[in-house]
DNA sequence: CAGAAACGGGG
DNA sequence: GTGTACGTTTCTG
């Protein structure tokens, strides 16, 4: 199967994880949800007196305790691993146990259950994997009595398999709301249009007036638009839902107004109904067993424009105006019906019609850092880059079995914004207009410093013998040359990585396997390019100020060397930043021979 | 000027 | 859900 999702549900007071995934039969695709009974929730704890600690741990109510060695900052450890019954016993007792007098400090005690399981299993959404059970019938668990999916308890554990980019059936939607006086309120104002596009052709706009394209189906009511919609979804059966800015619009208001007619929205594989996750002050919208992506925050992320509009960005990526109708003119050209009422069908569908390729251009390289991050999809495509950075380290320190460091309390994280490492050196830019302009920059600047200097945590020490270290300029911190720290060594692997998948690209000549190698060296790149932020950004686990200010001061100790070497040769830069800067080749300047 | 509040997308 | 955005712009005192 291809695994779409994962989340767990509770049955008899222990946790079920629940594999959502899709698998191919001779009459196209099917939903399966498998089920694992066997995994539990565990935390580390770093004990002052490990026999003591045990001791104390023996008064809790925790399923088990298991004695492991992990890496901690350089150096190897002796941890208790506890096993919980449940994941909502972890949140109580962690904090009793932190306190215990036996207890040094606690570790990876907030990673949600189903990403420990990810990580733990060596598990990869949107990758295949090979699942071995019992089938079950549905209605035996709670929340799966969808009749079309196929659910099966596992026996063994699932096996990762090599896969290709799977072939995802996308269907986007859009609707349109009555609204008189500006934005439409749930409350009252009706949705009179939603409307639908698949990457398998399906264009269909369904509202209760009447209209003589093609695409368009009448029904009677508000109550058979709701339900047209739920079937609709369920008929097309897609992996992937999408929408544009769907989780704070189009899914709130659907939901708002079903529940105020009484039509249940139950799109799940599993039968259940539309949910909202909170995420900090915004919502997402979840339906489960298929993806919802809302393509809003993921355009946000990886394009750089003024304004996100859909026709903005559809300008962005095709070139091409969109037909527009003005948000407050709506119902007019609802009101107003005949011409106005057929252009305002045309606008619905070229929305959901817009959406699908905005999707189909953008979603192959959220799809890739799904694959290389290991966190589901629905997450992926609305994290931040900082936090699929994190999510992927702590991946590599699971399997490097090292320690992942704790989230930064309130407290820590305003005292680390309080005093911020210094940045980049700039260099204003001289007044003029500039003739012969040459350009120099360092390629990867941050990235090659973090390897090349080894800057890391379990790197950084007090002091060392003579020639054992790299020192940083100016406030002159000692970092190990050997071994390799954990995060150069991450970094290192990326960029090798990128770099063999780069050599393939340029050997390959299918066009497609082209396009799929490029995709998947580009994620690389945007990982490592992000990953030098890890020291600076408050939030992070793995933060130093330290490490972060090591390495601008290389930076900044590099890019003015080079400038000072190239003024030599006759070259006057005119304006720096950072990783680069500008010069004018001035002839009488140069002392030196041909400067090409 | 600093800190608080609003904003984004959507109709 | 082993949880609570985010970075930037505009307003206010």
């Amino acid at each position: 199967m291809v695994l779409l999702d994962i989340d767990y549900i509770t049955e008899n007071e222990s946790a079920i994880i629940r594999l959502f995934g899709t698998f191919m039969t001779e009459k196209g695709p099917k939903s399966i949800i498998a089920l694992d009974k066997n995994f539990l929730p565990y935390i580390y704890v770093i004990p002052i007196h490990s026999e003591r600690c045990r001791e104390e741990l023996a008064e809790f109510d925790v399923a088990r305790v298991e004695q492991v060695a992990r890496r901690d900052l350089g150096r190897t450890v002796q941890v208790l691993k506890v096993f919980f019954k449940h994941p909502r016993d972890v949140p109580g007792l962690r904090d009793e146990i932190a306190n215990l007098s036996s207890v040094d400090e606690i570790r990876e005690y907030d990673l949600p259950f189903y990403r420990r399981y990810l990580i733990d299993k060596g598990l990869f959404p949107m990758g295949k994997l090979e699942v071995h059970g019992q089938p079950v019938a549905t209605g035996e668990y709670p929340g799966c009595p969808a009749e079309d999916t196929y659910l099966l308890e596992i026996s063994e554990d699932p096996v990762p398999l090599e896969s290709d980019f799977p072939e995802l059936k996308i269907l986007s939607f859009d609707i349109e709301a009555y609204n008189p006086k500006g934005m439409p309120r749930a409350e009252e104002d009706p949705i009179i249009m939603i409307s639908f596009s698949s990457n398998e052709g399906l264009r269909k706009v369904i509202s209760m007036a009447q209209c003589d394209f093609d695409f368009v189906k009448t029904v009677a009511t508000e109550e058979d638009i709701l339900k047209e919609f739920v079937t609709t979804i369920k008929n097309e059966n897609p992996h992937i839902i999408l929408g544009y800015n769907s989780d704070n619009f189009d899914f709130s208001y659907i939901n708002e107004r079903a529940k105020l007619l009484g039509i249940p929205i139950d799109l799940g594989t599993d039968g259940s109904s539309l949910k909202f996750m909170r995420r900090g002050f915004t919502n997402a919208a979840l339906v489960k067993g298929r993806v919802h992506v809302d393509l809003y925050p993921v355009v946000r992320r990886y394009l750089s424009m003024d304004r996100y509009t859909l026709e903005r960005v559809y300008w962005e990526l095709f070139g091409q105006d969109k037909e527009d109708i003005p948000g407050d003119e709506i119902c007019d050209y609802w009101d107003n019906g005949g011409l106005q009422l057929a252009s305002l069908f045309k606008y619905s569908l070229d929305d959901a019609e817009s959406v699908t390729k905005i999707g189909e251009k953008m979603l192959p390289l959220t799809m890739e850092l799904t694959r290389i991050v290991g966190q589901p999809f629905f997450d992926v495509a609305r994290m931040a880059t900082g936090q699929l950075v994190e999510w992927y380290l702590i991946r590599k320190a699971f399997e490097t079995r090292e320690l992942v460091p704790n989230k930064p309390s309130a407290a820590e994280h305003s005292h680390r914004r309080g005093k911020r490492a210094a940045g980049g050196y700039v260099k204003d830019p001289e007044k003029g207009l500039h003739e012969n302009i040459v350009y120099f920059d360092f390629r990867s600047l941050y990235p090659s410093i973090i390897i090349s200097k080894n800057v890391s945590l379990d790197t950084l020490v007090e002091e060392c013998e003579e020639g054992a270290c790299h020192v940083s300029p100016e406030a002159g911190y000692l970092f190990l040359k050997e071994p390799r720290g954990f995060v150069p060594s991450v970094i290192g692997n990326v960029l090798t990585e990128r770099v063999r998948l780069k050599t393939l690209m340029y050997q390959a000549t299918d066009e497609r396997e082209i396009q799929v190698l490029n995709v998947q060296q580009e994620a690389l790149k945007r990982l490592a390019n992000s990953m030098y932020g890890v020291y600076g950004f408050s939030r992070f686990r793995w933060y130093s100020l330290e490490c972060a200010d090591a390495i601008t001061a290389w930076g900044r100790d590099y890019i003015k060397k080079t400038m000072k070497k190239a003024e030599k040769f006759g070259f006057k830069p005119i304006y720096a930043d950072t990783d680069g800067f500008y010069a004018v080749y001035d002839r009488k300047a140069d002392s030196a021979s041909d400067p090409s």
